[in-house]
DNA sequence: GTACCCATGTAATTGGTTACATGATTAT
DNA sequence: ATAATCATGTAACCAATTACATGGGTAC
């Protein structure tokens, strides 16, 4: 169910193809929140397009269709944000899993997985920070999906920093 | 294929029956990294078995097995871990979601929904000091399956608020 | 003209959830 | 005795991944 909503989040934020969506999902959201492959979303599309929450805006090339949110579909999206988070759990997160699971590897192991893991997450932070100043610059709205988004990245990255800082300090000291 | 390492990587860190990682999952890990039913766990405890990855080291009440790594288990864990993150993607987590499709609401009511946002991390994290302490507790040993978790956790939930009173404030200004 | 990217789709398989099902043990 | 919890399992269904498949457009 959570992938109906994913795409009308992102329809709402802007109207897409199917193929931009799919680029959507391999960056920004992909990462955090919700992932989806191209061969999810041509069905789901379809099925969204039958219950008219979304509708055929613009045809372009090579058969592209781009989709845009019906009010019918706003209200079905501001409906699931409104019910209440429904509790957490039902996380799936292979790269978080891994960074649970390293107390079973020798600390100077872990410790150089950990360093990867800085890097990797610093490197992420610039990135984010240079598409949070697209989405404010696009439109200085900060309401907008792309800001608020970006942001959260930026905040869970460095998170993620501080605790692979602190844990290596705690592994070196432990050993 | 996460499944499996995950089984084993709670394995690992203490032996258990099913039921009992039944519930680690609940708790914990099931929240941050990886989540998994009974339904899901038995079957597939029954092929770590198969493939000698891990043993049934004692038998209790009411059909009750605890299962215990085996030395082979341990290598395919570490090959694993070892192997490298093999990068982000693939994340699923409706709670996440949630928060990127903010934008979608009225200012006043995504603010409403950061603010629940904020108490739950908050209890979170009380819960989460709880554990680590009591992890630090049974043993001394940082390097334990529980108390980098358990931190890692703490460090997630606060980027959380701290996030969300940054948003809350944005959305306030905006509007 | 040919290589690369755009763009969409389907089929087969695996992974995961919900619901069904059963029975033993413990506490009251 | 009876309700709650422990403990395991299976079946039917739905969600997601991987692989297969096709063809149009653009840049060189």
């Amino acid at each position: 169910m959570a992938l109906r909503y994913a795409l009308l989040g992102l329809l709402d934020d802007r109207p897409s193809s199917g193929y931009e969506l799919t680029q959507r999902f391999a960056e920004g959201i992909g990462a955090y929140a919700w992932d989806a492959k191209h061969s999810q979303i041509y069905p789901e599309l379809r099925k969204l397009l039958a219950e008219d929450l979304i509708a055929i805006s613009d045809q372009g090339a090579r058969g592209r269709k781009t989709y845009t949110i019906t009010e019918a579909g706003r209200r079905e999206l501001r409906g699931w944000l409104l019910e209440g988070p429904a509790s957490i759990g039902g996380v799936r997160n292979e790269y978080v899993l891994r960074l649970f699971l390293l107390s079973a590897l020798e600390p100077d192991e872990a410790v150089r997985i950990l360093q990867h893991t800085v890097d990797f997450a610093e490197q992420q932070i610039e990135q984010l920070n240079g598409a949070y100043a697209n989405a404010r610059a696009r439109q200085d709205d900060i309401t907008s999906y792309g800001a608020l988004a970006a942001q959260y990245g930026v905040y869970a990255y460095r998170a993620t920093v501080e605790w692979a800082h602190w844990a290596i300090g705690e592994l070196r000291s432990a050993h």
